[in-house]
DNA sequence: CAGGCGTGGGT
DNA sequence: TACCCAAGCCT
């Protein structure tokens, strides 16, 4: 009779939710300051810089300084857009910059309440919209991030799945009664425990109901390596006037984010070295040229800038790598 | 649905 | 070294 009314309720999996929780409660990483607010726009800014980043990056370099420029979701919306990438500079996926500016003046600096209306908003899709919604304002719904994703793997034994599998698995064993406190355990199992590699079956509060424990790392099926495709291109430092020839990118690749001009062609000047970049999908082999004028066929429109206010703007890693390297020096010869 | 989308850390 | 991986979303 129990037994039948928990399945109905959903909580078959009453006993590992205890246990859950118990190794939550000691093992959590209770002092992530995203963990010690209800603001909506702390947690929901934690959520997009977090997006496949690791936790370590956001709390050490990106989180603060951010919110120390931005304290509130209204200041992000009275701002432009390079100001908020320029916040961004350095964490990368910069449409999540973007989609961060077009959110705060979507919603007036006021974020809504609920998962379904999160969700509307740009960059937030339907794990970030109930991990903001459960996380501020309570809403009972699992959330399936990379470590829910593989936890439910192991736990269900699965190689393969598709998302409305997933997402099935989740509501499945998920933990209705405690939605806080099950959605984040869930993410620290994931990250300390139901590691990728060497997972720590034997510390693991699940491992009583876990089917996939006997050979976690079969589960979920390893992806095929796929080669990067390497792009060449030459990286042109063209000064006129102390001040510097600059394009801001309109794609979708750095899109907002200024850079030094860069062409593909034979270029006339000084070659000053090579720059290896690796991005999500390429890798990027760069010669970095001092040239007097940029080549005709540059039909990008370009702005010029001094060193001191290259500081100011938002750059790539490479551009940035490569104004620290060199500009000291050039700025100084001219 | 598959691929575009950054960067840094770990092994 | 050369991979893999990380609190995903958008098109």
């Amino acid at each position: 009779m129990k037994r039948s009314e928990d399945e109905r309720m959903g909580s078959r999996y009453k006993e590992l939710h205890e246990r859950l929780n118990l190794w939550y409660r000691e093992h959590g990483r209770h002092d992530l300051p995203w963990r010690q607010t209800r603001d909506p726009y702390r947690i929901y800014l934690s959520e997009i810089m977090l997006q496949q980043t690791q936790v370590s990056t956001v709390l050490e370099r990106f989180y603060f300084p951010f919110l120390e420029r931005f304290p509130t979701l209204a200041v992000v919306a009275e701002a432009s857009e390079e100001e908020v990438l320029k916040a961004w500079e350095g964490l990368g996926y910069y449409s999540r910059a973007r989609h961060l500016h077009r959110t705060a003046r979507l919603c007036n600096g006021v974020l809504p309440s609920t998962s379904q209306e999160l969700e509307r908003l740009p960059g937030i899709g339907r794990s970030t919209a109930r991990a903001i919604a459960c996380f501020a304002f309570d809403e009972a719904a699992p959330i399936l991030d990379a470590n829910v994703r593989r936890i439910l793997y192991r736990f269900f034994r699965r190689r393969k799945a598709t998302e409305r599998e997933l997402w099935r698995m989740a509501e499945r064993l998920f933990d209705a009664k405690r939605p806080y406190d099950y959605n984040q355990a869930m993410m620290d199992l994931g990250a300390m425990i139901c590691t990728p590699k060497d997972p720590r079956c034997d510390l693991c509060p699940l491992r009583e109901g876990c089917r996939g424990r006997q050979a976690p790392e079969r589960y979920p099926e390893a992806k095929k390596a796929s080669k990067t495709p390497v792009r060449r291109a030459k990286i042109l430092l063209c000064e006129r006037g102390g001040a510097w020839a600059l394009s801001q990118s309109r794609e979708r690749f750095h899109g907002g984010l200024w850079h030094f001009p860069r062409f593909e062609d034979e270029v006339s000047g000084e070659f000053l070295g090579r720059e290896l970049a690796r991005y999500s999908h390429f890798a990027l082999e760069a010669e970095i040229w001092r040239v007097a004028v940029l080549p005709k066929d540059y039909d990008k429109p370009i702005g010029f800038f001094t060193p001191k206010s290259i500081e100011e703007l938002p750059l790539g890693g490479i551009d940035r790598k490569i104004f620290k390297k060199y500009f000291g020096v050039l700025s100084v010869e001219s």
